[in-house]
DNA sequence: CTAATCGTCAAGTGACCACTTAACTATCTG
DNA sequence: CAGATAGTTAAGTGGTCACTTGACGATTAG
C-alpha cells in the first residue's frame, strides 16, 4: 500500500488537466480504466500512465478484477494538499492582513526605477 | 499584470519543495531574491527562474526597487488551488461517506483473482 | 475454440524542467 | 571612479514528462 505520497507527488499529480478530469469523474463514483479513458483524447495506454500519477499522489487507489482494474478516490486523498495550503493561507492572510501592500506603499513613497516583473 | 494564472501552473509550482520553503519564508513577509536564495542549495539563477515560476502560478508578485526586486505573497494566492480542492473534496467526501468502499465489498465477496496497483 | 475486450509492458520521441556556468547590466558604497 | 552587490540573460545539460506504437497476457463472450 503507497501510504507516504509527497506533497510533491501529490500536486504534481494535481498540475495537469487531464488528471484532474479524471478525478472529478471519479467523484461520481469508482471507473474502470478504460470509462475513464473514453471522454480523453488520447490511448489508454496514457491513461494507465495516468491512474499511476494519481496512484503515487495518493489520490487514487485501484484494484483489478478479472480484466477490469476498478478505480476510486482515496478518502484522504487531498488532506496532505488541503492541510498545507491551508496553513499557508491562513499565515500569509494575517500578515497581508496586518501590513497590506509593503511593496505598493515603498513603491508610492519613492516610485523611480519601477519595474512590475509580470509576463 | 498576470491575472490568469490556470490551475495547470499553480499546482505546478505548488509541485516543488524549493519553491514550497520560498513561499513558507514569504508568509513570514516580503523578501528579496538573496534572501529567498540563502537558504537553498543552489544558485541565484536558479532562484529567480522559480520565482518566475511562482509568479505565472499566480502565487507570488515582485518589484524591483533599485538593484533589489522584492517579494511578496499575492493576497488571492491560493484562491483558486483551495477553491478546487475544496469542491472535489466536498464531492467525494459525500460519495465515500455514502457507499464506502465498493472496491472493498466486491472484493471480499468474490476474492479471487487480485491485485492491489501498488509500489 | 475463437474473437473481442481490457489492460499491461517496453521502447521510443519530442517537449519541458531544474539546474549550471558565464557574460553582462544596473545600482549602491567607499 | 573602483569595486562590490543584486539581479538578468542566454545557452547548455541531463533528467523527467506526456504521450505513442506495437507486441503481448488474461478474461470473458459467442
Amino acid at each position: 500500500m503507497r501510504v507516504a505520497a509527497t506533497l510533491n507527488q501529490t500536486f504534481h499529480a494535481l498540475s495537469d488537466a487531464s488528471r484532474r478530469r479524471m478525478l472529478e469523474r471519479l467523484a461520481d463514483g469508482p471507473a474502470s480504466v478504460s470509462e475513464l479513458a473514453a471522454p480523453l483524447p488520447m490511448t489508454l495506454a496514457a491513461v494507465v500512465q495516468h491512474v499511476q500519477v494519481l496512484e503515487t499522489g495518493g489520490l487514487v487507489t485501484s484494484r483489478k478484477r478479472g480484466r477490469v482494474r476498478t478505480c476510486a478516490l482515496r478518502d484522504d486523498a487531498l488532506a496532505g494538499a488541503e492541510r498545507w495550503l491551508g496553513d499557508r493561507r491562513t499565515a500569509w492572510q494575517r500578515r497581508l492582513d496586518r501590513l497590506g501592500d509593503v511593496l505598493d506603499a515603498t513603491a508610492d513613497a519613492t516610485a523611480t526605477a519601477d519595474e512590475t516583473a509580470e509576463t
